[in-house]
RNA sequence: GGUCCCGUAGCUCAGUUGGAUAGAGCAACUGCCUUCUAAGCAGUAGGUCUUUGGUUCGAAUCCAAACGGGAUCACCA
């Protein structure tokens, strides 16, 4: 639309003899119930043309419709100018750029960006929250990608410390061996099970002793088993024998479990990190603070960083006794990762209780003078509540994601089987199909909403499969293929029509935003704006497939025509969908 | 208490750098399947955009305060 913009600008200079700023121009979306595609707003040219905004308005829509060929007529109201361009643009719109070979898609930017998710504890098995995570990272990252950036997706393991003791030492103790092969438990299901036994156990003994008479505090350290787990931890850190062999056994089952998961989510990495290697890192950042005078060390040992200027507090790099604290680690993580890749752009996909965390993280490289500390990125997503409020794994008010998906398949095939349309299908077509849909329904779900906002999960009402939802696109995109099919539909052609019907220059118009989609999706960092893109398509392809008929068009041209917008609209449908991490059939 | 985030229809959410009578979906109520897939389409009803003040031609959007909700302020990660 950029034509149109600088018509304006020389409209305005020709009329008026003053120039305006091209950005000053406000083009936007003509709003339904007036005539046109684009309206430009003609406050801000009454100051120049000393006439009031109806009149300023006329004058400049005659200038462009005398000057311009694409700008077919054009109506005023009040200080709107209803621009309506012609059919002929519109169809070579797509004619010679939706319909191209290389329609949205982005030459290589030259930029690298890495992308942190994921990154699950290895204690106990994924939830709906690990669901967001890992959901928009995934869609994040393909988005990027599609937006010109080379990605990498990295998963940053959290697979030691006091937590994998805690289900490691309750294994030991309660365990009697049991396997995943034993007990026919998912290893990760297995691991969270120990992990939950051991918070039971422990809050017994507290129980226990503070009925002897020891405050709460001193019985959450007194504890023998938190005591047993502590020592655990520092024979580990010694690299006991006994003890990394369980530790490897363990992560080992809670591995395929995750690797299980990840399959069924349709998620993936290029990078794994694991904490147990970088753990140890950022006490060379820590000396380098010293040695900067970035950081100081008080009188114990412990080492600091003063950030009141900034408006945060004295933040501990570096316990007394030597050890790392998390964000020792982190700032040691960042350059590991910075070292490996040199990367533009380094996105953390976390939820927003760590805010702080990244704020102080980011600040302290800054300050540490890293030149690529200032592409650094928190995506900070809410947390997803249930109606009950926050999720608990300890106390068990979690949403497991294995279940979760289970029951999204489940209600799928009731759906599908009800509406039945699968006759014909074999066994594991309908397998595909019924975990394409419910997947489908659940991560637009989790997707359409803006990643910084909190997600109420009510476990009591399913996922909609009708509307605002996925299986509402995937149907738009499985009827489309179903019209082609019938139609004899061969590939791409040059298509010309004498005029286009509402509907079908709607469709057209919200196709050709696919490309500003992506970029936009990308600089905000937000696979809802795909999601609600996406939706607006279909929703124009199903009002013209009620209005219009393909096979039943009046003309050959005109069915030719209707049969590349619908295969174009089923192109964006995928291509978005895919963006989303989200599977499209060609029949439902 | 300090800092940060959020508050739009009964519910779940859209709403670009300030622009027209604030939009969808679900739930409720009406119509539309002998015509390309009704997981659809069309319609009715539902709003002091939490409140108050300010900025201006114009505010859901920007600023301030209040109220309400959440997060965080660990030598946990």
């Amino acid at each position: 639309m950029d034509f149109i913009i600088e018509a304006v600008v020389k409209a305005v200079k020709d009329l008026y003899q003053t120039d305006v700023a091209a950005d000053a121009v406000n083009l936007q979306e003509t709003r339904k119930e007036f005539e046109g595609q684009v309206t430009i707003v003609t406050f801000p040219f009454t100051k120049v043309s000393r006439k009031g905004p109806e009149q300023t308005g006329t004058e400049i829509g005659e200038y462009l419709k005398a000057n311009v060929q694409e700008i077919a007529s054009f109506n005023v109201i009040k200080g709107f100018l209803n621009i309506s361009i012609a059919d002929a643009y519109w169809l070579s719109q797509l004619n010679n750029n939706i319909l191209a070979d290389d329609f949205a898609v982005v030459k290589p930017n030259g930029k690298k960006v890495m992308v942190e998710y994921s990154s699950p504890n290895t204690n106990k098995p994924l939830h709906l929250g690990h669901i967001r995570n890992n959901l928009l990272g995934f869609s994040l990252s393909e988005i990027l990608s599609a937006a010109g950036y080379e990605v990498v997706k990295a998963n940053l393991v959290n697979d030691r410390g006091i937590h994998i003791c805690k289900s490691m030492l309750a294994w030991q103790q309660f365990g009697n061996g049991e396997t995943p092969q034993s007990s026919g438990l998912k290893g990760d299901h297995l691991a969270g099970k120990y992990y939950v036994w051991f918070d039971k156990a422990y809050k017994q003994q507290i129980t226990e002793l503070i009925e002897e008479g020891q405050t709460e505090e001193e019985a959450k350290k007194n504890a023998p088993l938190i005591k047993q787990a502590q020592e655990m931890l520092q024979k580990w850190e010694a690299g006991d024998e006994e003890v990394i062999s369980l530790w490897k056994t363990m992560n080992g089952w809670v591995y395929d479990g995750f690797a299980e998961t990840y399959k069924a989510l349709g998620v993936s990495f290029d990078k794994y990190y694991y904490e147990s290697d970088t753990y140890l890192l950022g006490k060379d950042i820590v000396e380098e603070g010293l040695a900067k005078g970035v950081f100081f060390k008080k009188d114990d040992g412990s080492v600091w960083i003063d950030l009141t200027e900034d408006g945060l507090d004295q933040k501990l790099v570096l316990r007394a006794d030597g050890t790392s604290v998390y964000i020792t680690q982190d700032l040691g993580t960042a350059q590991l990762k910075y070292n490996d890749y040199h990367m533009d752009e380094s996105i953390y996909v976390v939820g927003n209780e760590q805010d702080y965390h990244f704020k102080v993280l980011f600040l302290i490289l800054e300050k540490l003078g890293k030149s690529w500390a200032k592409g650094l990125y928190h995506l900070s997503y809410g947390m997803v509540d249930l109606p009950s409020g926050k999720m608990k794994s300890r106390e068990g008010t979690v949403v497991d994601a294995d279940d979760l998906m289970a029951d999204m398949y489940s209600t799928a095939k009731e759906q599908t089987d009800a509406a039945g349309k699968v006759e014909g299908l074999s066994d594991s077509e309908k397998d595909a199909l019924y975990h394409t849909i419910g997947m489908g329904a659940l991560k637009y779900f989790l997707l359409k909403v803006d990643p910084k906002k909190r997600l109420l999960f009510d476990p009591n009402e399913s996922v909609d499969f009708q509307g605002h939802t996925g299986p509402f696109i995937q149907y738009t995109h499985a009827r489309i293929k179903s019209v082609l099919a019938k139609a004899g539909y061969k590939g791409v052609a040059f298509t010309s029509t004498d005029a286009l019907d509402p509907v079908e220059r709607d469709l057209i118009v919200s196709l050709t935003k696919f490309p500003e989609t992506i970029a936009e999706a990308a600089k905000g960092h937000s696979p809802a704006v795909v999601a609600n893109y996406i939706y607006e398509v279909a929703k124009n392809f199903n009002k013209f497939y009620h209005e219009k008929s393909v096979n039943q068009a009046e003309t050959e041209d005109l069915k030719q025509f209707r049969m590349q917008l619908s295969a174009a609209t089923a192109n964006v449908i995928k291509r978005g969908m895919k963006l989303l991490g989200i599977q499209v059939p060609e029949r439902m």
